[in-house]
DNA sequence: GCAATTTACGCAAGCGCTTGCGAAAACTCA
DNA sequence: TGAGTTTTCGCAAGCGCTTGCGTAAATTGC
């Protein structure tokens, strides 16, 4: 059995109160008793019970990180950078996956409103708005979105600027000659995927290019989905001489395929990849990618929702942070 | 404010009692009053708050993964592995980092004192098992080691055969007819690391040759320190002809550290590597690598905790899975 | 149609903690 | 020294849920 603050209390000779307050550090307990108490509790260890002690004061410190897929390493980090900010003020983290799965995303926002967190962390993710709306407005309860677009965005987000970054990394590979520039993209009914096309075709057409729409190729978000892209693209009219992949695993699996298929990356074709992990900087060569600050990304989401959790958050707040665009060899022309 | 059981209850005009049956499928609730108790739950979106759930059950679904480090991939890969069996029998689990940092796992640990969570997996790391045992003993607090060896070791674990392991990849590097094998691990005082240099000795001894201690290389277990011991094992009387690389980041450290050097993996030095990620398959050439079997060391240590929590499992259990050596070009004689 | 079961439900205590309020004790200070 | 002030502490309710026990109602069997 734990030992509970009663024990302290009749150990002690006071009452309950006393011990708590003693033990918060809140006034009106004597030196000598809140002295006897603490070292009554330090001896036999007590710890207070979590479970009681946010019953009674509705607070948990605990908040939920839920995350659209565990598989991207820059989500990983996101995560990672979370827990840290969250360790600082004493926060647990705790981790969900939803792998894109709309029921599981609905049953974990349930840990709101049963209480058991005091606030979540969407990371990625295509649920439509409407769909935690409800929740959020008329529940109150704080939340705030990474990297996740949604029609009516009345939520506090921390957003990446993927049409910037497109447009960065189209504008690089233009000053490096290169003209037939292919997208690996997702799907563009999805707003995420639409917002890089959208930075693509704006590249071009301030470029003074026109966009060939073969050269956008929307496809999964995995490895194989990359791979099996470069095989598509090589059938289509147009061979590229670049390739822009805006995700991490599909970026793998396009460098796979081109190296497969027996070319050179830059010689054959430059590539910009997403995100900067072990292997980007470590293959041969080295991978030109997009990277998306993640230290930054956690740092401000959680800074929201602390906000938000002590109710110190005036009006929905949108950050929009754009990707770094980290030149290696993979996107420089031969002969420049 | 949230709606609770009471308001169901006044609602639906029974008593709270009533209700709780009600909504957990409890005997003893007439199919009528069950029905219309359901509805007016359904109508409200009723949750249950499991903090007071919890406190009256004293059981929370809830599971503490204490991760030594989070920039392990390989670590990682168990954390989403649990994960995902915890949701199948509906456990959350909360991510912790401790960073290798004793003071931080003290403090997780109080988790499990607190009654926050109903038992916590530990993921590496080398605090000494006497830290622990108080708690795992006196408290009896279901707790299970992935991957962490104690001196003495009464806990619940499930280990990777590192010495094995090691045993096979330099059993493998033999067969390609290296000689020269230099190992870079960790510190020898770390049972961890010491397992592992046993294996190597191990491996020598029976194919009938010595060792020579110069091959053996203690680093830490980051990227920069596997950069490093090439360079410093370079300067070494006896130059290698194969490296066998203990840890992920040291993995990736010592392969750059080669190409950078000008060195051809494997026409100049043979390389086998840890962990089986998205770096080793791509990186040119495909490094063979030893692989823990992330997945099962996930699936046995949650199942070991869950029967830990309903008081199920008899006596300590000791697990140890075999790394598995996936050969790629990395470590293949040129002329075989 | 009546005793004996069975079923359906309410009462109330309890999980371990916090907190507003009131009272007793300890201080002021003239 | 005594009225007023401050400090220290206990009482008890409450957070939202579960559960053992008791009883009234419905059901059974003969």
């Amino acid at each position: 059995m734990q030992i509970t603050l009663k024990d302290i209390a009749r150990m002690a000779g006071v009452a309950e109160s006393t011990v708590s307050r003693a033990l918060n550090d809140k006034p009106g307990v004597g030196q000598e008793t809140k002295a006897k108490i603490l070292k009554l509790a330090q001896k036999y260890n007590y710890r207070p019970n979590q479970l009681a002690r946010g019953l009674a004061v509705n607070k948990t410190n605990m908040i939920a990180v839920i995350l659209a897929e565990m598989d991207s390493p820059g989500n990983i980090e996101i995560v990672k950078n979370i827990e840290k900010a969250a360790e600082e003020v004493d926060y647990q983290i705790i981790l969900c996956n939803t792998n894109n799965d709309l029921k599981k995303e609905k049953s974990y926002l349930s840990l709101l409103e049963a209480n058991q967190v005091d606030g979540a962390i969407f990371i990625g993710g295509k649920l439509v708005s409407s769909q935690l709306l409800r929740l959020s407005f008329e529940e109150k309860n704080p939340m705030v979105l990474v990297n996740r677009l949604a029609e009516e965005n009345f939520f506090t987000s921390v957003l990446t600027n993927y049409s910037q970054g497109i447009y960065k990394a189209v504008e690089h590979l233009f000053e490096q000659g290169f003209r037939k520039i292919a997208l690996i993209c997702g799907d563009k009914d999805n707003l995420t995927e639409s917002e890089k096309i959208n930075g693509y075709y704006q590249a071009y057409t301030e470029a003074g290019f026109s966009v060939n729409e073969d050269l956008i190729f929307s496809t999964g978000a995995d490895r194989t989905s990359g791979y099996n892209a470069f095989l598509e693209i090589m059938n289509r009219d147009i061979i590229p001489d670049a390739f822009i992949s805006t995700r991490e695993l599909t970026t793998i699996g396009l460098v796979e395929a081109i190296k497969f298929g027996g070319y050179f990356i830059p010689d054959d074709f430059a590539v910009v990849g997403y995100g900067d992990n072990i292997l980007t900087s470590v293959i041969d060569p080295p991978l030109t990618v997009l990277n998306e600050p993640a230290a930054e990304l956690a740092k401000l989401s959680f800074d929201f929702l602390l906000k938000l959790i002590k109710d110190k958050l005036e009006g929905q707040q949108i950050k929009v942070l754009t990707p770094e665009l980290i030149v290696r060899e993979s996107s420089i022309a031969k002969y420049n």
